[in-house]
DNA sequence: TCCGTACAATTTGGAGCCGAACGACATCTG
DNA sequence: CAGATGTCGTTCGGCTCCAAATTGTACGGA
């Protein structure tokens, strides 16, 4: 099993590498995994059902969260999706063009924009969403239903501690220098 | 708790919208969760520790490989840093240009490129790294240490399944039929 | 020695993605 | 009711990423 080997050697080279200095090990291993797996997910759902729907993993998550919660505005989505809100203006221009989502102004509130599914695009989720969930099973077959909860719950409780004290923890550590702004972004007009 | 009910919610949304067809909740709630929990953490990280060194998650993780490992052949850090080669050419460049990485080429095989850290890099990661590791602490703070096994256990039974059926699964489903190339990418030559 | 095949990294082209700046619109306030 | 302030989605610069095409090197036979 190479996974879990080269994991737990990795573990102990980094803590020679820092002679003596204490290594949080479950936490790394936790991380590391966490991350691994979403690749190897990802990876594998994209080079299935996806690709064969001519769907990026973004572009199926965008429709995806339309789908179940119905005609939204565009932060939510986002913000469900977990992508930024410039990724999703371009992912659903995208989308919208090819006829599988609808964008509309808000009635009363001129800035907002509401993203609805089109009838060809509630056929393709019909279609494609069992694909999806049977991959999703065969990802986690080597999980009975109470690992799954159990792990799906132990990430969740990740999700959430982050979402709750992320941003305090990142100021905190900032202590009050100045953030540091991204490399990337758009520059300010001359 | 939003991430806890939205996601319980969308599975019962989901369910409605496929009017019977069986849905695998928990295999669902995994993969949706794996996914989630990977971002919240590379960005957690990329924002507070990796900000500041200017570092991407995955410059750091290609520095990661590279230090635990030693002198590496570049497909094998690729392989283990979870990218294909030709980012890690891009990366691997970058790198060596702000002095942390050194690019040699093999000594008896000329095909091969080693890749090894600066005295430079050696001291960075021996200052990020604790604090990373810091970090992955806290976003497990929610989780004790037998939990903290337990579900790095189970993340690693996905990657080892998608590692080890996926390929031949993908097969199955396509069925002899095409690949589907992917939409992005070079294009074939006329 | 000169091919042909195999395998390495690199180049290249297209899409994705983030986040700062921006402009349009809404709403509060004096 | 005009200006300040706030909140949207969009624009845009800089990366990231993949995978096909390409280039370069190695090596086993004719």
């Amino acid at each position: 099993m190479p996974g879990q080997r080269s994991i737990t050697q990795a573990e102990k080279l980094a803590e020679a590498k820092l002679g003596g200095i204490p290594v949080r090990h479950e936490q790394m291993a936790v991380v590391a995994n966490i991350y691994r797996a979403a690749s190897a997910v990802r990876q594998h759902l994209e080079n299935s059902v996806l690709r064969g729907a001519d769907l990026t993993w973004t572009a199926f998550v965008v429709l995806w969260v339309v789908w179940i919660w119905g005609e939204s505005e565009t932060r939510h989505v986002a913000e469900e999706a977990g992508i930024s809100k410039g990724t999703l203006t371009g992912v659903s221009r995208t989308l919208e063009k090819r006829g599988l989502l609808r964008r509309a102004g808000h009635p009363t509130d001129g800035r907002l924009v509401l993203l609805s599914l089109t009838e060809e695009g509630e056929e393709l989720m019909r279609r494609v969403f069992p694909a999806f969930n049977e991959e999703e099973a065969f990802v986690a077959a080597q999980l009975d239903v109470d690992e799954c909860r159990s792990v799906a719950d132990g990430l969740r409780r990740v999700v959430l501690q982050v979402e709750e004290h992320g941003e305090e923890r990142r100021l905190a550590l900032l202590d009050g220098a100045a953030p540091a702004p991204r490399r990337s972004g758009r520059r300010p007009q001359p």
